[in-house]
DNA sequence: ACATTAAGTGATT
DNA sequence: AATCACTTAATGT
């Protein structure tokens, strides 16, 4: 996939014209699917991710192996995780998947040092990057904590929505339930709660938000 | 028709 | 809230 073909308006007002310029020449257009893989616990990081269009979702993995949903990551976004592994060449400690189609740009890390001195909308856009993931992260933490599991899973639904644009989702209970970190038995039972509450509409692989 | 996968249920910790 | 040990229902081959 040539870089002529990437659609940048997503994040054209973000950098200034030499920038663009240089993004272009140098950034490598991929297209993810939907469920792939992109980038796993323990890999190294060689480019860092801008995204143009769709959905990231970032997990942390715990001893037994069970996956626990951070956060997600937008267009005009980078996940802020890999920019840390990128700045001290270190290994990465999630696991990135398509949550959608993907389209992004890949930067070779050797450069972001040198735009952060050269370019003043790099900076910014790394910059405001940390803060963004760092507020995700305190909500993921508060959820965590501070949340009951069914307020977790009223949320999550919500998001999920939110980036599908569709409030009928295509899920498996069980699906969440790796996303939450819980059971499936517990997941079913808690959605066929909200269902009887009026909130939802349950079917085979999927789930339907009412209002 | 049979096997596989998703979802529902009661009991137990 | 989690786990076990089922059952039932929907789908794929």
């Amino acid at each position: 996939m040539s870089i002529q073909t990437a659609d940048f308006s997503p994040i054209k007002h973000l950098f200034e014209p030499n920038l663009l310029d240089e993004i272009q020449r140098v950034g490598i257009h991929k297209k993810v699917a939907k469920g792939e893989l992109m980038i796993d616990i323990g890999e190294s990081i060689k480019h860092i991710p801008l995204i143009l269009d769709g959905v990231i979702k970032i997990v942390r993995e715990d001893d037994s192996g069970d996956e626990l949903l951070l956060y997600f990551v937008e267009f005009g976004n980078t996940c802020a995780m890999t920019l840390n592994c990128c700045l001290d060449q270190s290994k990465s400690e999630i696991r990135a998947l398509c949550e959608s189609d993907v389209s992004l740009i890949m930067i070779p890390v050797n450069l972001m040092d040198l735009w952060l001195t050269k370019y003043k909308s790099w900076r910014t856009f790394i910059f405001e990057n940390f803060q963004n993931r760092l507020n995700e992260m305190l909500k993921a933490i508060d959820a965590l904590t501070f949340l009951k599991l069914d307020d977790r899973l009223r949320n999550y639904l919500e998001e999920k929505v939110k980036h599908t644009n569709d409030n009928k989702l295509h899920i498996t209970h069980l699906e969440i339930a790796t996303d939450l970190n819980s059971s499936r038995v517990v997941i079913s039972r808690l959605l066929k709660q909200l269902e009887n509450e009026g909130l939802l509409k349950l079917g085979r692989n999927t789930i339907s938000l009412l209002n």
